[in-house]
DNA sequence: CGGGAGCTTGAGGGAAGTCAACCGGGGTGG
DNA sequence: CCACCCCGGTTGACTTCCCTCAAGCTCCCG
């Protein structure tokens, strides 16, 4: 995590080229948050119409930066961070397919005090501020969906403030686990096994913790049976102990 | 911190009795973040026409509650917490006057998923929603400026979350204190003295330490000449190393 | 084959937690 | 009125969780 990317993409004509591919994650999410109409779905598709590939690594909001144009994350994943002079960092957020990023949903102008980085090869479509208002004085209901997004993220940092506060490591890291188990779910519920594309240093980073101390506790849930990281995908064997572990509540993640 | 107040009120008329005081600290917040003209100003005095006075360490909203009015914090000292079964607490926010307390911005109705209680006697005003809504739309630097204090609280609660995974118990506790004398701050700049109604089982549970170990970081800041909490009154005696331990940048608290 | 990134493990140290005792002040009840 | 008692603050002794430093591993890639 230098800022450079670690591992070169494979060739592809162009490293940022355009892609015609839908809005299908953003109509996904959003669609947690309220039913979105053909006409809906249709302006979020012409919104995110061109897309971009970016690199894992690369920065896509640099600290300071002023808002004016939203990112909206289509495929793969980002984090929100910030960086010490000396070297620290603390990873604010996580963001998976289907996030908006650096939306102004109070319209209130604001220099970015952090900055949002690739966590693996990600396609984002930047949405100009305005352009999107215009959509949403028309669109109602995806107004709607959009704030109860923001919401749900603002609560999300609310429970990592006590995560970071009051558990231990091993609870801390069941409770990242059970969050994102539960943000990945689909119809048959949380997902016991998914991809999570994150270091160590990353979870780390995540949680406040030391790359070796997370290799430690991460081996502890292992030996006990909660759950296992191998290769970039996270079983969770015992679900149950899990969330007890974690005394995890996933009610701060609905609408 | 049991829930119930542990100090009795001297005797008062009635326990929550009305007040015709202004809305004086409301005004004086938000004038931060725009200015506000006589009719916004008169609009926000008839809101808070009715105000109340509440004891300290009672709940002003307990978890799981529907938002269906504003608190407008007026006078006193209150803060947002997040309680464990097991008697963990970690306090979210800390809350002075002016602060608008379940304020849905985003119009999306959620349940509470933390509680606010009051930390010193707190006199405030409950604004239904809806009336505060109707309000706005006649009075857009109104609106822009409540926001924009918005937006600012989310950024603090950004800056808490990385104060508790990075820093050490003494940069934490510089932290905050850098944090609130600017919070408080007047024209003539960051608050060097100011009164500090939070016991030490308080900052304990805000910094995520415990009491004895706040105790001991109080102790060393004092012997280094750093600042002194005395008799609820903090005074930072060297603002320069105060900052430099704490790393402090104040641009989060601007709009 | 060499080098770098990420993962793993061990040994030792330090920051913060735990347990316990004591003090002082204010409220309360005998 | 005085004696408690409780709460908050203070300090010491000891423990523990997590960090630091260091080495060695695998895998991927040049």
């Amino acid at each position: 995590m230098t800022g450079r990317p670690t591992i070169l993409e494979p060739a592809r004509g162009a490293d940022e080229a355009f892609s015609d591919s839908g809005a299908d994650p953003l109509i996904a999410r959003l669609g947690q948050f309220g039913d979105l109409d053909a006409r809906d779905r249709d302006a979020l598709a012409r919104l995110t119409a061109g897309s971009t590939w970016i690199r894992d690594g690369r920065s896509l909001i640099p600290e300071g930066q002023a808002i004016d144009v939203v990112c909206a994350l289509l495929e793969g994943w980002a984090c929100r961070c910030k960086d010490f002079r000396d070297g620290r960092r603390q990873i604010i957020a996580i963001l998976t397919p289907g996030d908006l990023i650096a939306l102004d949903d109070r319209a209130i102008p604001r220099k970015f005090d952090h900055s949002v980085r690739a966590v693996t090869r990600v396609r984002v479509a930047w949405i100009p501020q305005a352009d999107l208002r215009d959509v949403l004085v028309e669109h109602h209901g995806l107004a709607r969906a959009i704030r109860a997004a923001a919401a749900v993220e603002e609560a999300i940092l609310r429970a990592w403030l006590v995560n970071l506060g009051q558990r231990s490591a091993h609870e801390r890291m069941a409770f990242l686990f059970c969050e994102l188990a539960e943000r990945l779910a689909d119809e048959s519920g949380p997902a016991a096994r998914f991809a999570l594309p994150l270091t160590q240093q990353m979870l780390a980073h995540a949680l406040g913790l030391t790359p070796v101390h997370v290799n430690r506790v991460l081996r502890r849930l292992r030996d006990d049976g909660l759950l296992e990281l191998q290769d970039g995908i996270l079983t969770i064997h015992d679900p149950i102990r899990t969330r007890t572990l974690a005394d995890f509540n996933e009610a701060y993640l609905r609408a």
